[in-house]
DNA sequence: CATAAACCGAACAGCACTGTTCGATTTAAG
DNA sequence: CTTAAATCGAACAGTGCTGTTCGGTTTATG
């Protein structure tokens, strides 16, 4: 079977359906309440146009967060999963360097994921590209590298608002979106290394 | 003049403006888009009750933000105002002890307020408290006992994002509040203090 | 106990958003 | 060029909130 046994889909329906997405994705980022027209002017198409490929705003919003989970995902194990080859301290530097440039666009998505879409179903799709980061602060717990006298979670949790607050305030334009890699290494590496 | 010349307000209306006040503050820390519904069955009264003394719910989250704004403040000012007698990290250990029972009530309010008043007047209310930490910071660069590689500013923002964290995971279960406060005393020192 | 203040629920209008339907028009594709 | 897919705006019902009005009832206060 060429595709899937009924008719074909047009060209230009897969190109409006990837401006909805981007559209979708930059606006919800910036403004999570954003309404089904918002994102259709946005995307330079229709509301109804929206609804044709969309069953509701909360499928939306769906595709919108898997699709930046899995691109999350992707920098994320990109540049953590290489291997043991280098220190803890080193893998996380290098974690935080490569997977800024995609994080740092997703600003207040999840926001608009936990408003739109059930809390554990967020929770879950939010936590695979954490895991990846829990491995890495467990690796260096057990290496001394990092520290032990803070729960794993609670190391995770800092990871995770800190993250977050830099986007914002590279959102809000307090912040450098280039430089802010190197501020998060500095001050995330001062929270997991051991104190002295 | 006894009070304000016209009549003086009955003492069940004291106590129902005090017991709207309280059951917003609780229930739009954990739930920031409460309804004026929602707030009026938390505090055992009738919604048009709540509207008898809030003109609408913008001015009743501008009620609740007001208060805790001002009762966040005596905790800070009380604690980090403390003079220059002690060094800045035993100084900002001390405000992080004192102000969290506090603080850590909060939860998601500011969000809450972010959602229903002007982004500028939040910002103003809020950045109240921050300004007394953000003196505490400068007095700890300026003394050599914290840090002078991460501009002030981001400081501030650290402490602020890992405040808050800490509050969202009391509310969600996953930290003990009164535990809270040391585990957050430790990370912020590792984050204020120069690198070795 | 008399009065006025304060309460209540029900009901209403207004608004904004979601999701659907319609017919008319444009446009990709064979 | 012909056909079917895809688009569009306008208009509709449905929902959930805000804020208001109404008459009836409770309750503080003097």
């Amino acid at each position: 079977m060429p595709s899937a046994g009924t008719t074909r889909r047009r060209a230009d329906a897969e190109r409006n359906i990837a401006a909805i997405l981007d559209a979708a994705t930059d606006l919800l980022a910036r403004a999570p309440d954003a309404g089904v027209g918002d994102i259709a002017k946005a995307a330079g198409v229709g509301r109804v146009t929206v609804y044709a490929h969309f069953p509701s705003r909360e499928d939306l919003v769906r595709a919108v967060l898997t699709r930046a989970i899995e691109e999350s995902m992707a920098a994320v194990t990109g540049a953590a999963g290489g291997e043991d080859g280098d220190p803890p301290d080193v893998a996380f530097a290098r974690l935080i360097r490569e997977s800024w440039p995609v994080l740092s666009r997703y600003g207040r998505l999840h926001e608009a994921a936990v408003r739109a879409l059930p809390a554990e179903e967020v929770r879950e799709h939010h936590d695979q590209p954490m895991e990846a980061v829990r491995a890495l602060v467990e690796r260096g717990r057990s290496t001394g590298a990092f520290r032990t006298d803070l729960t794993t979670d609670w190391l995770v949790t800092t990871v995770y608002a800190l993250l977050h607050a830099a986007a914002d305030d590279v959102a809000a334009g307090a912040l450098d979106r280039d430089g802010a890699a190197g501020v998060l290494q500095t001050t995330l590496l001062s929270v997991l290394r051991p104190a002295p």
